[in-house]
DNA sequence: GCAGCAAAAACGTGATCACAAATGCCCATG
DNA sequence: CATGGGCATTTGTGATCACGTTTTTGCTGC
């Protein structure tokens, strides 16, 4: 049964709604996982792997998998074999200064548009982040502390700022998930209170410094 | 004639030195010519097109593509089109104050690496902007312009944000074009010659300013 | 029991094709 | 002469395939 014409499978996939590409589909679903920190440094992934997942062809896979790779969130061999990173001790501590020299950028420029209801939104957003400490689940607490972060940089009204600031999240993602498992039993975040308070008192300097401290703080003592 | 193999065209190719993969040709030149302001703004490209002028076939263009258009080198509209940013205002504001933070950043880590014959490199670079901007080639000033500032910031040993700093570039390439040919007569970089001034001097501060200054320089006017 | 080599399975790469949507063009109509 | 509708062309998308390379497996010999 020579079929000569590529058997179009779901040619009838009626685009329903808003649902945008298949590889836009694999991206974003990939990148989630990388950035909340569902994968464990230097894990490997193929593409036929890929597209079985997300159950679509290779061509689709392929290219997310290539913009993950231009963001840093996927390495890839000189072979084409693709794993997240596994970074170093040098790279880490870059990081940190980059999401240091960013978010405290961020913070700084959302402060003054920084209203009641949102710091009430981030108070919330530190009780869920004690539930997912309690309940020692590392992929929730590293989503919910991004969603934090992300909150706050949003009235910063600074797209390509915090467009970069996630790059490094992504990057960071594995990490993340290695260093939570290092440190089983964190604390509540108590710099998440001082980010809080010195919104709450429009102090900038105090703003700034809680800011680096937060993002600091964890990475410091897996590079050390 | 129902030929089932594909026709593999030129399976013979040998992959022949360390020529690496198509879609990584294709991508180095068009980022290049992207970051080296050879493409003005919207300017449209197609796959096709880019595959003819590579002479490659569609996929490893889509992939250079996706990677750009990831990486903010190009924008992708609703229907999969893509072209050269035509950035607005408030964009071209945060990216200079992307620049700002990241090159200052960079400049202040090299400073301590900074040795006299990389001061005599940035002078001699210094000369052939100045040579570009006689003969008014728009590329040649780009092009020498970023090879000062990259040739300060690898001294700073910090790799990851040498990548998002090269990234903003990139963003603002075809955008750099644009101004240059608004100002079509530049004076030759005075700001240049401040950061040069300031790693003989080992002055932080200085460098700081002169850094800021010649990145804000050029992009304030195109905003404003 | 282990090291090493060969066979096999799996992988990435690039090319081609069918299809749907979007764009552009041209002519007919007001 | 301007404008709108319909057709032809172009474009992106996703699937499949062949091929060379890499990785894993399994077996043999020491």
């Amino acid at each position: 049964m020579p079929m000569q014409t590529p058997v179009p499978l779901s040619p009838a996939s009626p685009r329903s709604e808003n649902t945008s590409s298949a590889h836009d589909k694999v991206y974003r679903g990939l990148r989630i996982r990388i950035m909340h920190g569902e994968l464990p440094p230097a894990h490997a992934l193929t593409l036929r792997g890929i597209g079985r997942e997300f159950d679509v062809s290779m061509t689709p896979a392929r290219e997310a998998v290539q913009r993950l790779v231009a963001e840093g969130a996927l390495f890839m061999s000189s072979s084409g074999r693709v794993a997240t990173p596994e970074l170093s001790n040098e790279r880490i501590e870059e990081l940190a200064a980059l999401r240091a020299l960013l978010e405290v950028e961020l913070a700084s420029r959302a402060l003054p548009r920084a209203h009641m209801a949102l710091i009430e939104r981030l108070q919330t957003i530190n009780g869920t982040i004690a539930e997912a400490v309690a309940h020692k689940d590392a992929v929730a607490y590293i989503r919910t502390n991004l969603e934090f972060h992300r909150t706050l940089y949003l009235r910063a009204q600074a797209p390509a700022m915090l467009a970069m600031c996630e790059t490094v999240w992504l990057q960071l993602g594995p990490t993340m998930r290695a260093l939570y498992g290092r440190l089983q039993r964190t604390e509540l975040p108590h710099f998440h209170r001082a980010i809080v308070a010195a919104l709450h008192a429009g102090d900038e300097p105090g703003l700034r410094l809680a800011v680096r401290s937060d993002v600091t703080q964890g990475l410091k003592l897996l590079a050390g």
